[in-house]
DNA sequence: TGGATTATCATGGAACTTTATGGGCGTCAA
DNA sequence: TTGACGCCCATAAAGTTCCATGATAATCCA
């Protein structure tokens, strides 16, 4: 499974490319697809993104009734049909539709937050906003929970 | 999975460089990945340290809604945005980033702390302050407990 | 068992590779 | 033809590998 983390800002030049990071690259290599998939993301401004794996994943759990109630359902499918596909070039980059760099605000940069098995593209200042607001103290690596292991 | 124990002061070079303490490597041998994932514990002013087993641990947890309510969800994106990937050369040495060096307050030497399942990476000064401090009486290896064994 | 030999480790420097970034050039479609 | 787009090249900075050395620790053996 790809697993992205870490924060990395990058600049988007006036073609609107930008170089998705080194890690994250390698994080998706091996993927059928040599590119990303992108959604906006409204709850927080930002876009999400993940490669084809995480979203096949996503789409077998709509088929799983205790996931997804119809309401959940109805949600997913907006989710969904919002998804597009930004294939990423030999060197790295792939070009940001004006569309999405409008949604998130997006101009002469862009910070990419790795959060698991998807990952963030932000502006620069909102995400330092969401960062900052939410009084979330410092948690820490070695804080965090794993699952116990289930004796079976 | 990975055990870190003991504590070793390595020097920091011009370039960031620092061996990770054989001891630490051999902890981590056999991963998937040749590397350490570290980040800032804010709590402390140090780097927290773990292996790529650990944090795969981490993030598939994220997909259980049990472990996971909104607000700790939200928190677990902050710290994993924080994580970053640390390659470990053929020699034992990584680069410590000079964010994070900055961090930790880390300039001539860093000094590593086991403390179980994840390690610690501190100045020499903030690891003496916090060791002092505090007023920790001397636990004992003797003293500490084991979960009782489940009989299944 | 004392001393010689062999690993392993931490450290320094140099060479090499990758990454992020900017620009150019042709193609296709409106 | 004027963008939008894909593709290729150039380059500086950063990251990574390679080689050398002294110090310490482990091993061997007569």
């Amino acid at each position: 499974m790809a697993a992205f983390f870490g924060t990395y800002t990058n600049k988007v030049d006036k073609k609107g490319r930008v170089s998705v990071p080194a890690r994250f690259r390698a994080a998706i290599a091996g993927s059928a697809y040599p590119g990303v998939l992108l959604a906006p993301n409204e709850e927080v401004g930002a876009i999400d993104g993940s490669d084809f794996e995480r979203l096949n994943q996503v789409i077998e759990g709509l088929d799983d009734p205790e996931l997804y109630d119809d309401e959940a359902m109805a949600q997913a499918h907006e989710t969904l049909a919002m998804v597009q596909e930004f294939p990423v070039d030999g060197d790295g980059r792939m070009v940001l539709s004006q569309e999405f760099r409008d949604f998130a605000g997006i101009t002469e940069e862009a910070v990419f937050t790795g959060i698991g098995s998807t990952f963030q593209i932000w502006s620069p200042d909102r995400r330092n906003d969401h960062r900052t607001s939410g009084g979330r103290t410092g948690s820490s690596l070695a804080s965090m929970r794993v699952p116990r292991r289930k004796d079976v």
